[in-house]
DNA sequence: GCTGCTAACTAAATCGTTAAAGATAACCAC
DNA sequence: GTGGTTATCTTTAACGATTTAGTTAGCAGC
């Protein structure tokens, strides 16, 4: 006996005296054999150490892999500890799961070879908050070939899951301009051309059409501005390009730490992440949370209302978006533009 | 024209005239053709929309599939949320990333049939953190035929990568007992023969050989309570069953609500983020730290040292855990036992 | 002009399955 | 006894690549 070799169905069969089909079958279709010989072809693949069908083989013949390819806009180890981005890939798993499927991990930042090698096993796609001018989407399939959905951006001809982000900014900054700041200010989430970790002027700088996230959300906010006649561009607003609290730190801190009568007293932050960053170092900085300073944040994740003072925020349920992009590629539900309702969660930090 | 089929690399050889051969070698072997007609030959894709080999086909052929699979004790849901879990699989995509290769994830929690149905698609396996109670690994392909590394839990005949949990446990017990302690209690992580959020008697209820983690630490607490003549059997033990701050609070609550004479002055807790809720619905409380409680944690995640009082813990650098798996499943390491060190963090919840 | 060598390419086998179509035998109704 | 079903299993042809072992042509050396 051939020691190191795998064990095949071919192997399996021969050695059982029946043919290939009819081992395939049965681990495919019990209907398609007896019960009596089905049963025996398993005792014995057991005894073999046959532990069925080999992927690889199968689904080159079949055509479907059962993994679904979730492509990141960013890496793999930045998103892996984003709580929004994870969250998604929560929804995404869940389902997955449920319905016998399992998930690859791609991101946008590999090596594009990579991301075709690989990506060509997958039956189907999620592609999260890509900017568009990465050209990944070059290396994807052609659409029509296997499903595809788009999560936070708008991918034309594709199915989107996206949040309603221009009123829930309306909303929010409503709310917050309620009692009239002095002095407010917006802290940003990646919208530039060139990296950034720093205040910009607020309307240069700007990607034309990447991020249409970040734009749809302050477009929000300027509309309420409008409202109270503040003029957007009086507005500071500074940028980050991480959404992490190493990234955020220095900006938040430059800020913080600007004279008292430059120092902003509402800060409208693109993510909780940001807000957290800020509520962190005004604490240690002795700036009372919401006396001193205001802050709102958005995404709601779950950290953000652990502890005092609870995020103002809004709240998007990313797992949920992550449910209906999985349930859109795997064809259980109709794969057509899903807007997400968000809920305005008024916290301590601006109450 | 047939519409609707893929190019495929038969397709793209007869209309250019050449073998199958020929055109495989112009994507694999750049050497073994004239560079004029492999320019020639990836023109020619390109404009035919051929995106290269297919991924299935090709790991049938070669046996490799520049995927590595990793496996998670837990659901997927719940891995992707926990701190720990996620900087585990940071370190593994930062590796797999720079090596050309994907990440798939499976849980151990899914379907036996899935998991092997899927898995037979990998190169090689992480496994992490798994209950050897669960079998799974029956399911997996057997030892030798492809690497698969241990992490966080010993399984025999495989290489694992663990931390150093029973000394870091009585160092961390060592320095909480310098002040001593009138009531001191444990905070348990899965431990139990049956699920079970709530207090246990110390001794009983224990698996016998699952969760050698757990196992460790709790003898790391025990040397030191040893030497301060404190016997393990009046230490209070409360049980958790998953890391979520949802699935602690009602326990950690239960815990704080005991009348004063009863309320542990001392709790050392099996992770960071039961420490956290304890911080969380101490504070709720009036509850000082650590004038009124002292609080330990184990795992050293970001969350429990951005805000005061910062968590008094064991860090672990699970980031490299996860590289050095990694390193390991792709044999660009010595597949060894690997023992990590950890780090004491002496914060404020445990001056 | 013959031999040997290299560069550039091709033919054919193979990877481990599944699926469509075919074969065989048993059973049934009339 | 004939024709029609069924149930059960087999034959055979893919699926889309890679790889081994050629084949051919061109050229150098003697």
């Amino acid at each position: 006996m051939p020691t190191s070799r795998r064990t095949t169905l071919k192997d399996l069969a021969r050695e059982l005296g029946v043919s290939t089909a009819t081992v395939s079958n049965a681990f495919n279709r019990p209907d398609q054999l007896s019960p009596k010989l089905r049963e025996h072809i398993l005792s014995e693949a057991r005894r073999l150490g046959y532990r069925g069908p080999d992927a690889k083989a199968r689904s080159l013949r079949t055509g479907r892999s059962r993994i679904i390819a979730v492509v990141l806009a960013e890496s793999l180890t930045y998103s892996l500890n984003d709580a929004v981005a994870s969250e998604l890939l929560s929804g995404v798993a869940e389902v997955l799961d449920a319905h016998g499927h399992t998930l690859l991990l791609l991101s946008g930042r590999q090596h594009e070879a990579q991301v075709n090698g690989s990506s060509s096993i997958a039956d189907g796609f999620i592609v999260y908050g890509l900017m568009p001018s990465l050209m990944l989407l070059e290396e994807l399939p052609l659409p029509g070939q296997r499903p595809l959905v788009a999560v936070d951006f708008d991918l034309e001809g594709q199915p989107t899951v996206h949040v309603d982000d221009e009123p829930a900014c309306y909303a929010i900054a409503r709310h917050a301009l309620k009692t009239p700041p002095r002095r407010p200010a917006v802290i940003n989430l990646r919208l530039t051309k060139h990296p950034c970790n720093a205040r910009i002027a607020s309307d240069q700088e700007l990607l034309p059409a990447d991020r249409t996230i970040t734009r749809a959300r302050l477009a929000g906010f300027h509309q309420a501005f409008a409202e109270h006649a503040i003029d957007p561009a009086s507005v500071p607003m500074w940028n980050i390009e991480e959404n992490t609290h190493e990234v955020c730190a220095p900006v938040v801190a430059e800020i913080l730490d600007l004279p008292d009568e430059e120092r902003p007293d509402l800060l409208l932050c693109m993510s909780d992440r940001i807000a957290l960053t800020v509520v962190t170092l005004a604490e240690q900085r002795g700036l009372r949370i919401p006396e001193d300073l205001r802050v709102t944040g958005f995404d709601g994740i779950a950290e953000g209302q652990y502890r005092a003072p609870r995020l103002t925020t809004v709240r998007q349920d990313s797992v949920e978006k992550g449910r209906i992009a999985a349930r859109m590629v795997l064809g259980l539900e109709p794969a057509e533009p899903r807007l997400l309702r968000t809920e305005l969660l008024i916290g301590d930090s601006c109450p």
